[in-house]
DNA sequence: GGGTAATTTGAGCAATCACTCAAAAACTGC
DNA sequence: GCAGTTTTTGAGTGATTGCTCAAATTACCC
């Protein structure tokens, strides 16, 4: 899975999955039946893992717009030794396969389309707790917030330099802060 | 540069190259070098094209601005036949080779940077005219505005459906026109 | 139109690609 | 410890990769 998120599916050979997996080739093919199989079975421990981790993060936090504001801020304090400092695997995926690889390219956007609807399912939560506006779409919010973490990812990607990801991160988060109802 | 566009420079081989170009290899070779000496060619192209169709959308709006909300929402308005609604090149490429061949992605991260300095300008020239408050740190307003039209071309690239897509568009032109200086 | 230079041609190069399969090795139950 | 089953092995498959170069063609100048 970290070979085929760092290196993305087209730059990833056999030979580096044989290096990888400590497998030959017929194992492999026993296994996982064809490179895009073993590709397919890499991208959902992926998703599983992240969306675990992204609800375990949500759950841990005090309040759910703090939750969602402090996760944006996380991203700005990775180091770059990190393994999620780097762009997100679903959307390098979309990137990569689109245009080439149709199958893989939907299971991955149907993929985010699964993370998009857990933060909306957040934002519906906050309204129902009185933290922001009932009026505001959450499905739209959820479409916002998706958007700012692809951006900061991608930025972590590029290599930006850690200040400049701070203030990044630290703007975005004031957007969602921003909806916060204040009691008066 | 059509072609690297769209699948980008590994997906992309010799006999898509002759076909596109109509051009035998050892005409491509003598032109170019290398795959890799086509593809900067390419990526020079992609850079120097919407760099000048950018600065001259900038230059026909009547506020500043106006002009670079407008240009977020132009994004929405893209149909799927347009050649611009996809990802940007320069972004692809950085995703499709960061792990594989750093010069290529120096060169994309190199054009991306420029173009945030252009953004820079455009902000700098907002606050000199008074649009928006003259203490917001410009560069800082152009890593945001980047990073929302990556995103948001990123969205046009998945085929994110036109009714989300102009709601994304809008809530980005917001967060823009907030800073804008009511003359009282 | 003849001679020289510049360009194009395309068969073919070694290397690598994803992948196969018969044989060897490692397990399993008795 | 032996037969039967499962798994692993790795040399080798044809196809494709980026790329070369001698030969053919075209362009140019006088």
């Amino acid at each position: 899975m970290t070979l085929f998120w760092e290196k993305g599916y087209h730059a990833t050979s056999l030979k580096d999955l044989e290096a990888a997996l400590k497998m030959k080739p017929g194992s492999i093919y026993a296994a996982f039946s064809s490179k895009e199989g073993l590709f397919l079975q890499a991208l959902k421990r992926y998703y599983e893992t992240f969306r675990d981790q992204f609800q375990a993060e949500m759950a841990a936090a005090p309040t759910t717009l703090g939750g969602i504001t402090e996760h944006l801020r996380s991203y700005a304090r990775m180091s770059e030794d990190d393994r999620n400092a780097q762009a997100c695997m679903l959307f390098k995926t979309v990137v990569d396969t689109r245009a080439t690889d149709p199958e893989i390219a939907s299971a991955a956007r149907d993929y985010l389309t699964a993370m998009r609807e857990g933060m909306a399912a957040l934002f519906r939560k906050a309204a129902a707790d009185g933290e922001i506006p009932a009026d505001i779409d959450p499905d739209r919010l959820a479409r916002l917030l998706q958007a700012n973490i692809t951006a900061i990812r991608f930025e972590l990607h590029q290599g930006t330099d850690p200040a400049a990801l701070t203030r990044l991160a630290e703007d975005m988060a004031q957007e969602f802060e921003r909806l916060r109802l204040r009691p008066n």
